[in-house]
DNA sequence: TGAAATGTTGGGGCG
DNA sequence: ACGCCCCAACATTTC
């Protein structure tokens, strides 16, 4: 480090970006400062919509300590702190002398609001530099013809494809060794089992047992997804029983991988990303899907809570009485009757994660069978998944409700009989699952409810409600919300 | 990234 | 050989 260091000490705020390769912050914050101080603060008051729930929670405890793993093998140490982020930088401010913070941005509108807070009062004293650490192109740099948002998912994705044809995807490189190297004594230090991360049941460990957080498994996973999986993606990510996906989803999310690295990786296989029916299509789409749902989150911050199409403003829910919110407890736990959304409830309970076509399957049972506001299914998701973003998890409940941008119209009633006879056809995942189903033959598997009485299984509850009425009921109440028709 | 209802067509059984 | 019906298979429309 020369002495035209542009500052002695400075913060690096760790959030989203728990990684060292590709982050910008950390890149510049090397480039410009002697020692770089990195630092996570946990907010436990955090009660904004953007809080992240227990699963994330504990996933989070095991991504911090890779990340302090990481950055011990480069002779310097993970501050954690605890608290308001403002009054945490603002004391370690005081106590590193340090006179630079660096971060990368985040787009949902609590954090951004908080952010910009901070920058304007930090910026008073020290430097404040804020990077991308977390889209391939940031929203204000992507707009249709008239410099309106887009609201369609395909228009978008090829002006993003075009973009990124001019840009050099090349992720920055690690911290070269000796680059990190801390010297500066930093006071009241906290570990990471302080924050209280884990959950005190032994539910965190049996979830947690299903995955491997940090920088280094997510960047092992995905050239195993590469190399294996993605040439048969397009048609095995559909199969809830099958591993056809990448499950980098939580590593996403905690940054433990950047967009950037994964759309390199995928650019560096050689394969076409453009060619339609390729397995390395679909999977730079889902790429794609991220960038849209933040693009969205941060055009339109009032989704977050409220339907993008005002008309779902007055949609005749469910009232919010005992009757629904027992449904929505039994939807929770997986006894709703209906073997593939009782399947896809407990996976996510029991793993932090569900596959994203029973996602959809679940979502849309919620929302049009059981007739509950999609508000109340994405807070269930945010606090049980372990990907919960909620950029993406707000526009995948706005799109099964029918109210948000690209949406499936509200009409689109998925049959999860139906869609569980064609994508888990012998029930391997049902049978995963919902073990009480075990002995029920695969013509009945989606519907044991119609076979005779005495061969169900007496463990395995009836149908909460019946498909077709419930069905029906949904098209009605949609019908009272359209408007008239056009001219 | 639907499903159900409705419409059309064509082969085959049958009187 | 013909008309009629049934119904699968597919296409289109509607929700």
């Amino acid at each position: 480090m020369s002495s035209k260091a542009a500052h002695k000490i400075g913060i690096v705020w760790f959030r989203q970006d728990l990684r060292l390769s590709d982050n910008p912050a950390l890149k510049a914050a090397i480039a410009e400062c002697e020692q770089v101080v990195p630092v996570f603060i946990d907010d436990p008051t955090d009660g904004t919509i953007s809080s992240i729930g227990e699963a994330s929670r504990a996933w989070l405890h095991h991504a911090l300590a890779s990340l302090a793993q990481s950055l011990e093998e480069h002779d310097n140490e993970l501050l954690i702190r605890q608290g308001d982020p403002l009054t945490e930088l603002e004391a370690l401010l005081a106590d590193t002398a340090a006179t630079a913070v660096y971060w990368n941005r985040a787009y949902d509108p609590a954090t951004k609001t908080r952010d910009s807070a901070i920058k304007s009062v930090l910026s008073e004293s020290v430097q404040v530099i804020s990077c991308n650490g977390l889209l391939l192109v940031e929203p204000w740099h992507l707009a249709k013809g008239d410099g309106s948002p887009y609201r369609v998912f395909t228009p978008f994705w090829r002006r993003l494809l075009a973009m990124l044809s001019e840009q050099d995807l090349k992720p920055l490189a690690a911290p070269r060794k000796g680059t990190l190297e801390r010297r500066a004594k930093v006071t009241a230090k906290l570990a990471i089992a302080d924050l209280g991360l884990l959950p005190e049941r032994d539910w965190g460990e049996s979830m947690m047992s299903y995955w491997a957080p940090g920088e280094k498994a997510a960047a092992k996973q995905l050239s195993r997804f590469l190399k294996q999986q993605v040439t048969d993606y397009d048609e095995q990510r559909d199969i809830p029983s099958v591993e056809g996906t990448s499950r980098l989803s939580p590593s996403l999310h905690t940054g433990e991988i950047s967009a950037r690295q994964v759309m390199f990786a995928i650019q560096s296989t050689g394969a076409d990303i453009t060619e339609k029916g390729t397995g390395i299509e679909a999977y730079a789409r889902e790429i794609g899907w991220r960038e849209f749902a933040t693009h969205l989150i941060y055009h339109f911050p009032d989704t977050v809570s409220e339907p993008l199409d005002s008309r779902f403003s007055r949609f005749p829910w469910a009232p919010d009485n005992k009757t629904t919110r027992d449904k929505l407890q039994r939807w929770q736990r997986g006894m709703t009757g209906v073997p593939i959304v009782d399947a896809g409830m407990r996976e996510l309970y029991a793993t932090g994660w569900m596959h994203n076509r029973v996602r959809m399957v679940v979502a849309s049972y919620l929302v049009k069978n059981l007739l509950i506001p999609w508000q109340r299914g994405e807070a269930w998701f945010r606090h049980t998944l372990v990907d919960a973003d909620v950029a993406s998890n707000v526009m995948g409940w706005q799109w099964a409700a029918g109210s948000g941008a690209d949406a499936a119209p509200f009409f689109r009633i998925f049959n999860p009989v139906l869609q569980g006879e064609k994508f888990d056809k012998a029930g391997e995942y049902v049978r995963h699952w919902v073990p009480e189903l075990d002995s029920v033959p695969n013509r009945f598997i989606h519907k044991p409810w119609e076979l005779p009485k005495s061969d169900q299984p007496a463990d395995y509850p009836s149908p909460l409600v019946d498909l077709k009425a419930s069905r029906e009921e949904a098209l009605a109440a949609f019908s009272t919300i359209k408007l008239p028709q056009q001219q």
